[in-house]
DNA sequence: GACAACTGTTACCTAAGGTAACTATAAGTT
DNA sequence: AACTTATAGTTACCTTAGGTAACAGTTGTC
């Protein structure tokens, strides 16, 4: 599939600055976006959870959660381990992230317009079959 | 489609990741095989061409195209209008042209692997229409 | 000829992430 | 118990990539 490269990335400067001006409210961009995101949907997490996840490095994550805690939207409280500490949402936290979640979900709305139902699913689902493909 | 811009954004970390190891061995990354592949599919062109072509500041190019300079993939000639500089590759700009087409097409075959031919079509036809949206 | 528009550059700034080295704690080994 | 290795998180420093504002030189227009 020669050219598919060219045309899956010259989606992602457009997509990504659409979504971090979405997110430009909140002081948010959507690297941040992320940690809420898995700590949301994954429960209170350590450091190393998140940075796994995302394929990202923990110094990355250590400073995207300062951030976060700058805003109030994460706190850190100590786990069992004394290594560890777990990362949670504040009230405010959980606030920012419902309001995210609707603007984000509408513009998901939004950029499928006039895309047929099956292509959108088809696109969905083969996505992460390449990622696999990478990483193996 | 909730759920989609993950589905899209987190193959770009590994995809992109693995086309600068790629293209490495040049001393290249993707950015400046945007500029490369641009001028060898379009002809020579001029700086503000390519930066409208994939919305990004003048100055962006300017700094690559300084970079292709000095590994002599590149080189400028002055156009009719004397504030415009005519891009065009040099010989050596066409051979490592050929060798990274090579590897590029080769990796966005292995990464198909195990997937349908049609919902490869899919997703190729269906990422442009989504920035499409995005743009207008 | 004056003023606006365009091409390209420079200087300065920000966002995002990596690597190496480190501290503190925990787990495994002898 | 003592020693060694592994793990969680942080710090300092560096790189890549791009943006904005201001500018010089050139061209086009009124």
């Amino acid at each position: 599939m020669e050219g598919f490269f060219r045309s899956y990335l010259s989606l992602y400067r457009p997509l990504i600055t659409k979504l971090n001006e979405l997110m430009s409210t909140y002081q948010l961009s959507y690297s941040l976006w992320q940690v809420i995101f898995y700590i949301k949907n994954y429960g209170p997490s350590t450091l190393v959870d998140i940075s796994n996840q995302y394929n990202v490095e923990k110094p990355t994550i250590t400073r995207r959660v300062h951030r976060l805690e700058d805003l109030q939207i994460v706190k850190q409280i100590p786990g069992k381990d004394r290594r560890e500490k777990i990362i949670q949402l504040t009230d405010l936290g959980e606030e920012i992230y419902q309001k995210c979640r609707e603007k984000i979900t509408e513009l998901e709305h939004n950029v499928m317009e006039g895309i047929d139902k099956e292509e959108q699913t088809i696109t969905f689902q083969t996505l992460p079959k390449i990622k696999e493909n990478i990483l193996k």
